[in-house]
This record gives C-alpha cells, structure tokens and sequence, in this order.
DNA sequence: AAAGTGTTTGACCTACTTTGACCTATATGG
DNA sequence: CCATATAGGTCAAAGTAGGTCAAACACTTT
C-alpha cells in the first residue's frame, strides 16, 4: 500500500470519527508520524480530498497554524454532477455558461439568486484580462464547476438540516 | 490557541459587556495580565480590532494613558461599497480575499452561503490556469467586486418598498 | 523499451505570531 | 519651565507553520 493511500485513510479515519465530519490537523506533525516529507500531505489533501470528493479545504500558516478538512456527503448519481461532466468539462464558452444558468434557473436547479451569483462571477467584466480566449473557456469551466458544487452541497446539506460552513471563525 | 486569539476574545468579551460596546483598557496591565509584550496588545489591536472589522481605536500615552475601542455597526451596503474601494481594489491576493470573506461573514454583512460561493468561485482550484500571479490577483479582484456588487444589489433590491434598511444586529 | 501516469522528496516561498529594543506623547512636581 | 516618570507606538528580527513547484522515482501501458 502507498503511502498516500495510508495517509488518506488515516485522515478519512480521523473524519470519521469527528463527530461533526470535520477536522483539524497540523501538517507537520502528519508528516513527522509518517515519516514523509511535509509537502507529501498537501499531495494527499490536493489528489484525495478534492471539492469533487465532497472535502472542503481551509488552512492558516504560522504559529499555531493547521489545516481543516470538512466533509460534506454528495449523492454520486446527482444531475448537477452529471451537467458539470457533460454540460461543462473543462472548456465553456460565455454563450454556453448563459444558457446552462438559464436552463438551471428555470428548472429550480439552482436558485435565481445562485444563478446571478455565477454569472457575476462569468461576466466579461470579471474575466477582462489579456489572456486567449481559450484559457477563459478553460477559466470559466473551473469556476462554474466549482461554484455549482458548492451549490449543490448546500441544497444538500440543507434538506439534512445541517450546514457545512467554508468560511469559520477561527477560534 | 494562539495568545493572539485569546487577547481578541478577552477583549471582544470585555466589549460584549459593555452596554455601549466600547470599552478602555490599559495596554500595560492587559500585557502583564497575558505574561506577554505590550507591543502583543498592538498586534492583536491592529489585526483584529480594524475598521475592516467595524472597530474605532483612540488611545492616550503618558500618565493615565489608555487604549479606548469603539466597535461601530454600519449597513452591509457602505461597508461593501467601502470595502470593494479600500480593500479590493485593483488587485487582490488569495488571502486578502479569504480574509475579507472571513470579515464580511462574521460581521453579518453577507451570508455564509455568499460566502461560499465567492470562495467557490476564487478558490486555487478555480484559478487553476497558467497566468503569472499578478494577472490572478487582477482576476480575483474583478471577480470579488462583480459578486460583492451583486449580493449587495440583491440585498437592497429584498429591502426596496421596506423600511430603508440598516440591518443592525448585535453579536 | 518508451511513454504515460501517479507518487515522493526537497529546495525555496509566503503567511502569521511573538518578542524586544528603541521612540514618542502626556502628566506632574520641583 | 523642564526633568522625570508614566504609558503607549513602531519596527524589525526571530520563530512557527503551511504552500508551491519541479525533479526524481516507480509502476503501467503500449
């Protein structure tokens, strides 16, 4: 067995455990018990607990700093996973992001208040750099992917009565 | 926990106390009360206790010197429309924007769920192209103001025909 | 065997915290 | 007035901890 996988069920282990499937970890202090370097667990984190995985990643340098991994649960047959796999794969141009929001928005996928969030975030005056056109498809299919699982996984936190926070006060 | 946190929440709860949430201290016995440098109490003052994060300070040297903090409420939309010219700019790095979105959350002014969705959209994963930084943090700006400006346009188009807003709330 | 894919490592980078030496402002008594 | 004590301010160095990237390595596929 890798020593990724170790490192991975280690920390899938530690998950489930926390009562609440989120954690804290110190990097350093990981890779010490492994006896691996530091990086190898960014390598982990970065492979295995992906957004697409249903991890949500937050971490703080410096004294007393550490990395928190939260865990959402996603249904793997869902229809947003489906579109962001054949809607938009890693190219999308401004027309077909219009009307995939349009088409989400009519058929309550998202929420019209989700749909405006994205396309502020699509619009050619936040993508106004010089750079080719085609790197703003690649562009635009990383955000939109992103943001449509973020979407999602608040639906689906919400219809279980929970909520996952990305963004937490530090304590 | 950090010295660092446990001076801001000594303080924050100092200031909850307080029924008219400012308070004054004296930067000397705080310092001495936390076996730590006077310059410590600066430090967390001016990471924790800006005007970023809706906190006024004065303070008076010399005999019967004293540190006073005020922690002001103001509308989510001043603050966003100072923040986007203040903080986000023409430039903005990854933790700059992390950090504002911790802010603006934690101070009510937008929601978690917003929250996400602007970290979704700003996340290394998102921005996963091969642009030079400072082509990124141009981007990141862009992309943090259009969607700061539309979660406040949404805002006060929920509150238009109420009473004019100034949604005050405390703790 | 070569090419491709995924893993491991280490050198270097960036962020945040803590401390201390030195500086400046205010009050007060001689 | 001004010397001195009091109290806060500033800044840079040292310390802590995570991030990035590319080279080397290993294992598979062709």
């Amino acid at each position: 067995m890798r020593l990724s996988d170790s490192i991975e069920s280690f920390i899938k282990e530690m998950i489930g455990a926390a009562e609440d499937d989120g954690i804290e970890l110190r990097r350093n202090e990981l890779a010490e018990y492994f006896h691996c370097a530091p990086s190898q667990i960014n390598y982990v984190l970065s492979t295995r607990f992906t957004p697409e995985h249903g991890y949500m990643i937050e971490s703080r340098r410096g004294g007393g700093g550490c990395i928190r991994i939260i865990h959402v649960e996603t249904s793997p047959t869902d229809h947003v996973d489906y579109l962001i796999r054949e809607r938009v794969g890693t190219s999308l141009t401004e027309p077909e992001a219009r009307l995939l929001l349009r088409q989400l928005t009519v058929s309550n996928t998202i929420t019209a208040a989700d749909a405006s969030m994205i396309a502020a975030a699509l619009s050619p005056q936040s993508l106004a750099v010089p750079i080719p056109e085609e790197m703003k498809s690649a562009l635009r299919a990383k955000i939109m992917r992103n943001m449509l699982l973020t979407v999602i996984r608040r639906i689906q936190s919400e219809h279980r009565g929970t909520t996952a926070l990305i963004i937490r006060e530090r304590k």
